[in-house]
Parts: structure tokens; C-alpha cells; sequence
DNA sequence: CCTAATTTGCTCTTGCCGAGAACATAATCG
DNA sequence: CGATTATGTTCTCGGCAAGAGCAAATTAGG
């Protein structure tokens, strides 16, 4: 959003900006509010709100009333308004879902799939997609796709435990003239937080998401930080622990083995098995909790490792706020003691100060999804994405 | 740079861009490249043009003619246009310096140290700046100083080899109703190098300063990330090397205890001594150069861990490019191999197909002074500044 | 129940801005 | 030396948001 800088483009830049205010609004900004917000005269206001409406990419309903004066509207969604289509694949499943402008999410269908070859289930996704597609008409106006992995150009570079490695994911999730964004998952998690959890109005925040692989993104102003190629937020693969061992990426010593589902399994002394890695360490992680010591020391040892590793990352970066998702909240609830410890020793003193806070993500699992419809509206709320389609009608 | 939103918005903002391009442009950028670059029609840019010449923001001088056609003008700085006043305070010295809209800097006075107390020495340099903004008059419009530590709200938090602790710098470097900015020094040599160096149109890129301590930045769109409170880029002080030393920072096992000077040092086995560790890792990478087996494997093994830590930062964080200043140009350059080696080993697989290229900074010594000026003219360089300068004249 | 106060929406005028067309200008090329 | 080419200059035009004045719809208070 560079802004406008010719009279012309005033009234789109406008537009954009009061519909992705109402959208980040969660269905809830009244009129009165977002022209507050916004700086605008209240006669401009009317003017954007009535265009809005009659490209049908909002509405204005009543309002509850809060205080004394003439009342004022929310503006949401329009029922006929545009439609993200927001897909989550994971290691063995995925969910497809809408969302309409303020982020209301509709879930549409969830499938298990093979894992593998990659083309055949990305091959029935695309055609799952196309199916919604023509179900729910031109209303759909951009897709947003979360893979596990890193994505780079369009393609799944590796996925080590799926042996996908190099997928070209665009081409085949292509959606007809409908455009189509892929995100990496922690990555779409983090954005989540950032514009409707615990992230929201923090100006830098780290985000971390654990699983087998500690994954995350670091989101500055709301947005994730991109990269030169778009694979930024692989944390996980830092040599952060002192520990020889190879990684499957290729490095050696990686953060990821000490941190991780695959970790606790190790720490535990338990053998590595590809397939049942995360039930696995779900059984270590209620031992723990009902007080076997082995399996209490495994998950402090990992803890130990996530708060060091949290606390160089904090150091380098100086986020205002760290959130976790997935294996992380566990590990941090569970073990907050050894955490926290690990965490404020590894910090630089000076940030001891007020070190940032470590806190669960306020998103459930739903918070991939969002992220995906999330990155699929930031298409579309663009001048020319509201151009389109105000031309399309 | 939000964006103009309303049409009175319209005018300054092209101005800022305008003058932002011409100053981008090293005093090189003629007016028809301004016009077209900005995309802007030609009536609009005789306006805007004329508008600056008349507020004594630039001058058009006359251009080298390249092609057929009416020929074109440079827009250059105006002889009583706005001058950024930048400082370079080092640990035992400062530099003062003024640029003008381009970039060209004079230097204007030079001075040694004694480095403590840290009241004096900012004493003595807020008294040299008061010197210089009378003498220059009201065309400084802005002073940004570099200083050799993390600064947080204003204040140097940490110098610890000159016992610097939370110094409120911006209180004694107060200059009237000039606006003064401070940096570090690392994150403004990065800043340098991605508006005038080897960053340069680089959407993200990482730069290291290595000296006893590694600092660095990270560079997004030609702007250092900021962080929640400003001091991102202590890459130094994460544990990626394994080790078990406590650093001066108050962490365990900081990267900069195996890069930077006394790093060498304690590679070399040479007692670290606090005053003279500088002259004394210059004498090991001479003897390094000049064939000494000892003084080269202290040398290997340093740029060995400094190979090893950029692979994980490029992992995390997907730069397109890195740069090096300092002592880490001299550890690139006379361990090349050593350096690659450990730096292609710690990239995960699939970043080594394309590793990220680590080149030397473009800009020299005067790297911090131009990061400074920058530093400063940001603050200048957006309508209200603009506005500001043209109402007092 | 009624009036004053309050807040917001609506309408119209005004001032400003950049686009774009038509023309003028100054260089190169053959 | 005229044709060509690229750029600067001037003027008109359409569009936009600000802002003022008025209308509307609610609450607070008696």
C-alpha cells in the first residue's frame, strides 16, 4: 500500500481502506467509528459507505445503541459480498473453508488424505477447490492456501517427513482466474495472531509454532516478514543448542531436534517413528502430567531448549511479543518453570528488564485457516482488487 | 509514508516523493527520469519541480545530454537547501558531518576521546553540535548520531568496554528545536549500505558489524527493522556457536565470544586486554597474512564460526544479501574458504542451491556518517518536515 | 410525557490537485 | 539545414475530499 499519489486514485485507495478497516474491524466497527478512525469528514464517509453498498461489498445494519445521540451503523459483510476461500492440507488432511469480509469463517468440507505422491493430493485439493468454486459462483474472489512446509516461488520446497520435496503447488492448485496465494502454515498461524489474536496492535511480534519442526514468522505491523524468497521464519533451523546432530534439512545441530515432537520422543529415549511421532509424544506429554519422572524430565529438557532458543531469537529481534501454537503451548504450559528459566537466562540483561511475554496464541485451530483467508483478502483489499471487482458488476 | 488520503494531502506528499527520489538518486536523477520513475505527467512535475526550486528544497543545474531530444536537468541540491547534520561518536573519537539533499557529505571536525564519563564526552559533543547548528544556520534541518551500542528509548543501554550502562543520550544530545535521531552504529552502516551500497535495491537484506562485538541489521525496502523498542539486531548475542562462555551481555554463549576481536584473541591464545584488543586482532590477521600457522588457524577458526552463524541467520531469516563491515570484511576476505565452507554446511539443503551472496559493504569508512545523515533526513524527508521548512521561510 | 442535549447522517458548495492535450523548445541525425 | 525526437510549458477539465449548515434520531432529565 504505497498510497495514492494522483487525485484518480484517491477514491479506490479510499475504498480499500475503509473496507479493510470494517474487515479488520471483525464485523463490528460502527460507520461513526471507522470515519473517526480513519480521519475522514463525515460527508466522505457517506459517500464511501454508499459505494460500498452498492457494489455489494458491504452493508450497513442497525447498530446496538451505546450512548446518547442519533444512531450509527455497523458495516459488514454484504450476503452477496466477496468470499475468501481459505484451504488448510495438512500432513493428512485438510479443510477448506470461507470468509467473508470481517472474517467470519464458514467451514465447507475436511478430508483425510494419503500423504503421498504429493500431485495426487494436491491434484484432488485442486479439484475439491474447483468444485467450491463453481458452487459458490464469482462471489469467491481469491484463494489462500496453508501447506506444511516452506514455500518458495510457488513450490513446496521439503516436506522431509512426507518426501515432498520441490512440489510446484501453484501450478497445480491453479484456480481458473481466480488467484491463488499459498502460505506456509506457521507462517498463515502467525498472521492469524497478528490481525485477530494475540498479536493485534503490536508493531513487532515473533510467533512460533511447534510440531515435529519448529516453524514461525516474525510479523511486523500486522504482516509477516516475507524474505527475499518468501521462506522467511524457519527458526527451527538454527543451530541454537549446541547439539551435533544432522538434520534432516541438511544443517547440522538444528534448534528443531531439541524442540519439537520428534524431540520429546528423543529426550524421552524412545525410538523415532515416522509415522506416530505426534501421538507419541502426546502420550509423553499426559505422562508428564500425571507425574512420571522420565517423562517429566523429557519435557523439561525440551522446554529448557524452547526457552533458550526463544530468548536468542528475542535478543536478535526484539519483538514486543512471542506467541506459541501447536506442540509450543504445551510445552510452555506444562513446563512453565524450566521455560521461563531457560528463557530469562538466555536473555541479554538488559532485556531482562521487561523481557517480552511468552503467551498461547489466542486462536485455536482455526488460527490456520484465518491466516489463509487472511492472506487471501490482502489480495483482494487492493485498489485494484475492488476495481475488478466493481467491473465485474 | 501512509499515503495521501484526502486531495490537500496530494501536493506535499508528491513533493516528499519527488525530493525522496531526487535525493535517492545521489544527485544524479534528472528531471524526465524523476517524472517517468514516479509516474508522473510532465505538467505535474514542472509544478512540483518549481515548487521545490522556489522553497529552496533542490535546483535544477543543467544535465550531461545523453540521447536525442530537448534536453533535461538534474535535481540537485540547492546551495541553501536543508543540510542533516550526522555524528559518528566511536569509543574513542567522534566525527562530525554535514549532508545535503543527494547525500554528498562534508566532513567538518574530528576529535578524540576519553571515553568516560559517558556525561562528558556527550557533554563535550552536545557542545560542538550547538557549535555547528549556529554556525550553519537554520538549514540543518536535522541531526542524526550514530553511537557504539543498543539504544532504547533515547539511551545507550550497554557499552560494556566502556562501562557505558543506560545513558540517557538523547536527553544531553538535545540540540534546541533541531530534531535529533540516534542509531547504532552497525544497524546505520546497514542502513548506509541499503540506500548507497551493496544493498541497494535489495528488498531484504542482512548486514554485519564486526568489531569486538557483532552487530548488525536487518534491512527491509531500504529500512532497518526496528524492533518493539529499537534494538533489533543483536545477532552477537544468540548462542550459535555452542560454546559455554558467559558473555559481558549477561547471556551464555553468545556468537560474538567466537567473532570479533577479542575472539581472535582468545583463538590465538593471547591474553584479552581491554584498551588495546583492537590493535592487537589487527596484528593477527596480519601475521595470519603473512603466513604465521598459528595466527591463520585463530583466523580459520574465527571465520569458521562466523560461517557457520550467517548460514543460520539466512536460514531464519531469507536475506537476499549479505554485506560485512569491519573486522568481518578482513575475516571474509583472508579466510574465504574457511568461511564458505562452514557457511555452506550450515544452510539447510535447499538454500544452497542459490546461497545468498556475502560481499564486502560498497560503502568504506564513511559508512556510519552516511547512515547518520540518512538517519536524519528520514526524519526531514515527509510532508511535514517539508511543510515545516517551507513555512519558515 | 416532553424538551433539551447530543451525536450522527445528509446535501451542497468550495478549493485544490493531477491528467492530458496542444503547443513550444532544444537538442541530434542524416 | 530540415526532419526527428524528447522534453518543458501552459491551460482546461474532471474528480475528490473538506467543511458548513441542516435534518434526524436517540438519550437524559425533569
Amino acid at each position: 500500500m504505497t498510497g495514492a499519489t494522483t487525485s484518480g486514485e484517491l477514491r479506490p485507495h479510499n475504498l480499500v481502506r475503509l473496507l479493510r478497516a470494517a474487515h479488520d474491524g471483525a464485523g463490528r466497527a460502527t460507520r461513526s467509528e471507522l470515519t473517526r478512525d480513519l480521519g475522514l469528514a463525515r460527508g466522505t464517509a457517506a459517500v464511501l459507505v454508499a459505494d460500498l453498498a452498492e457494489a455489494r461489498l458491504a452493508e450497513e445494519r442497525p447498530a446496538p445503541q451505546r450512548a446518547r445521540g442519533r444512531p450509527t451503523a455497523i458495516v459488514g459483510p454484504h450476503p452477496e459480498g466477496p468470499l475468501a476461500l481459505a484451504v488448510d492440507l495438512r500432513e493428512d488432511a485438510w479443510t477448506t473453508a470461507t470468509a467473508e469480509i470481517g472474517g467470519g469463517l464458514t467451514v465447507r468440507e475436511e478430508r483425510p488424505h494419503p500423504g503421498n505422491p504429493p500431485e495426487a493430493v494436491l491434484g484432488d485439493l485442486a479439484t475439491a477447490i474447483d468444485r467450491w468454486l463453481t458452487e459458490l459462483g464469482p462471489r469467491v474472489v481469491s484463494v489462500g492456501v496453508a501447506l506444511p512446509g516452506p514455500i518458495r516461488d510457488g513450490r513446496v520446497v521439503d516436506i522431509p517427513h512426507l518426501s515432498w520435496h520441490d512440489v510446484p503447488a501453484a501450478e497445480i492448485l491453479r484456480a481458473g482466474a481466480t488467484p491463488v496465494a499459498l502460505g506456509n502454515d506457521a507462517t498463515l498461524a502467525g498472521l492469524a495472531e497478528a490481525r485477530r489474536g494475540a498479536l493485534r496492535g503490536v508493531g513487532v511480534g515473533l510467533h512460533f509454532h511447534v510440531d515435529f519442526d519448529l516453524g514461525g514468522t516474525l510479523l511486523v505491523d500486522g504482516s509477516p516478514l516475507h524474505g527475499a524468497r518468501g521462506t522467511t521464519g524457519e527458526f527451527g533451523h538454527m543451530p541454537l543448542g549446541g547439539s551435533d546432530l544432522p538434520c534432516d534439512c541438511g544443517a547440522v545441530g538444528c534448534w528443531s531436534l531439541q524442540v519439537g515432537a520428534n524431540a520429546l520422543l528423543r529426550a524421552r529415549g524412545v525410538p523415532v517413528e515416522p509415522a506416530r511421532g505426534r501421538a507419541d509424544a502426546l502420550r509423553i506429554l499426559a505422562g508428564a502430567a500425571e507425574g512420571d519422572p522420565r517423562c517429566a524430565a523429557a519435557l523439561e529438557e525440551v522446554a529448557r531448549a524452547f526457552g533458550t532458543g526463544t530468548a536468542a531469537l528475542v535478543n536478535a529481534l526484539d519483538p514486543q511479543r512471542v506467541t506459541l501454537s501447536g506442540l509450543g503451548v504445551r510445552l510452555h504450559e506444562q513446563a512453565t518453570g524450566a521455560f521461563t528459566a531457560a528463557y530469562e537466562n538466555g536473555l541479554m540483561a538488559f532485556r531482562r528488564e521487561e523481557p517480552p511475554q511468552v503467551v498461547p496464541a489466542a486462536l485455536g485451530g482455526d488460527a490456520t485457516l484465518v491466516g489463509a483467508s487472511e492472506l487471501a483478502f490482502d489480495a483482494f483489499l487492493t485498489p485494484e482488487g475492488l476495481t475488478a471487482w466493481q467491473a465485474a458488476r
